[in-house]
DNA sequence: CGCATCATTGAAGCCCTTCAAGACTTGTGG
DNA sequence: CCACAAGTCTTGAAGGGCTTCAATGATGCG
């Protein structure tokens, strides 16, 4: 049923039951248009929110007013566990194309947890695989230069499309987006790209970004799909 | 008792007995070498690893040769916790000091977690917190000069530090490890370092690093120590 | 079919890197 | 207590990757 269930219960092998219980704890779906906030820095939700269609990211605004992205949310994406176990985001969220998302009660998630531990277990585990994405990122803006930075950012992309069965799907991120995910400048971004579409790594037309030669970029990116621990759902 | 379980028991308020359980899984100490590795990449430990003395790092080694250090711990920080939830590590930990570290076996996390809820919420709850200071170094390496992101490292360590109990303890960590930690070159952290001494924020001497104006390294680090979530540690 | 969004381009320059050598510090053994 | 070695810090010079600014061109939606 719910994209995230297929996704936590690749990992934990949940029982009948404890699925059961997951679906019953989603509440009622809502529309997000583009651009729109779904979840305001420094707030302390009482639901945790769970992205059933669209894009949406992550982020931080700083002191200057630069925008930083580190997290792309994709369906069956719980945005903010966090502030289930935290009790307080020290993030925003946002839609980058039109989303539908849905409330987790906190008081919910305590009791189906407390009384299933399995289901712990693989709330968990995501969080520890959103842990394992921001190393990787952390790497990748720390070390890589431009080139291996944006075809690591496509690589991972692209798989979680694959993971969630949207191989058709390109990924859809403006250059100005993927300036804010990987800490170059826009300007830069463009020059890169087209640097990736000269070595005929990328389809000449720039939108969508469309990869001919994965193996390629997956080479220039030393892409290494291990960490996003999705192997089971392709 | 153990430091680990002053932190742990700050968050989630532990009762006496699930205190006790987390007591009777910590396995017998041992000591490790300067340098020497704790965990090695790639490996699928039945243990998880509690620091119980010294100074460590977590680190990835690039495809060059290059290495990345993502995290550093101190006394009380589980450093591998993720091995539990996701079986196999896709990073390395070694000492920078000499370190006492003991084992905590994953069959008996298990048990414990199972037996008490609050104890894995606890331990969730520690994890997150580790999400949060990558996300936090993330922004530090992809968008603060090299000034600001240095002035934020030192001001996080020595925030942890203090969360520890010892304050009187200075930062004791090499400019090629701040190179690691930072994403910067070794002589470029060696440059800005001495600039923060002609600002008289810092000590002439070099070693160790002394903090002389911490209102104004924060200031320029931009520094909110909030995401460290160790307020009530102080 | 007009307007907003997104992509592209050129020029100038700075922040940081690399390389390579030398000075200092620290700990260890004689 | 000194000598030596290993580790750490410092310095200079040259250069490159990326940024900023500012303007123009393309795209696509209502």
């Amino acid at each position: 049923m719910h994209s995230f269930l297929r996704k936590l219960n690749n990992f934990g092998a949940l029982s009948d039951e404890e699925q059961h219980a997951l679906q019953t704890i989603v509440g009622p779906s809502k529309q997000i248009k583009r651009g729109e906030e779904i979840i305001a820095d420094g707030s302390s939700p009482t639901h945790s929110t769970l992205l059933l269609r669209g894009l949406a990211c992550r982020y931080k605004m700083l002191e200057d007013g630069q925008l930083h992205i580190f997290a792309f949310q994709y369906r069956g994406d719980i945005c903010d566990i966090q502030s289930f176990v935290l009790n307080e985001v020290d993030y925003a969220v946002a839609a980058l194309h039109p989303c539908t998302v849905a409330p987790i009660a906190h008081d919910d998630v305590k009791r189906v947890t407390g009384q299933y531990p399995n289901i712990a277990r693989v709330l968990w585990r995501d969080s520890m695989i959103d842990s394992c994405i921001f190393r990787e990122w952390l790497l990748n803006v720390g070390r890589r230069p431009a080139l291996s930075r944006i075809a690591h950012m496509l690589c991972e992309q692209t798989a979680r499309l694959e993971a969630i069965n949207e191989n058709g799907s390109h990924v859809v991120i403006t250059q100005a987006e993927l300036a804010d995910a990987t800490g170059l400048s826009a300007v830069h971004i463009n020059r890169t790209l087209q640097e990736l579409r000269e070595l005929g790594i990328l389809a000449k037309r720039s939108r969508p970004v469309t990869i001919l030669r994965p193996d390629k970029l997956s080479a220039i990116a030393h892409f290494d799909g291990r960490y996003l621990h999705a192997a089971e759902l392709i």
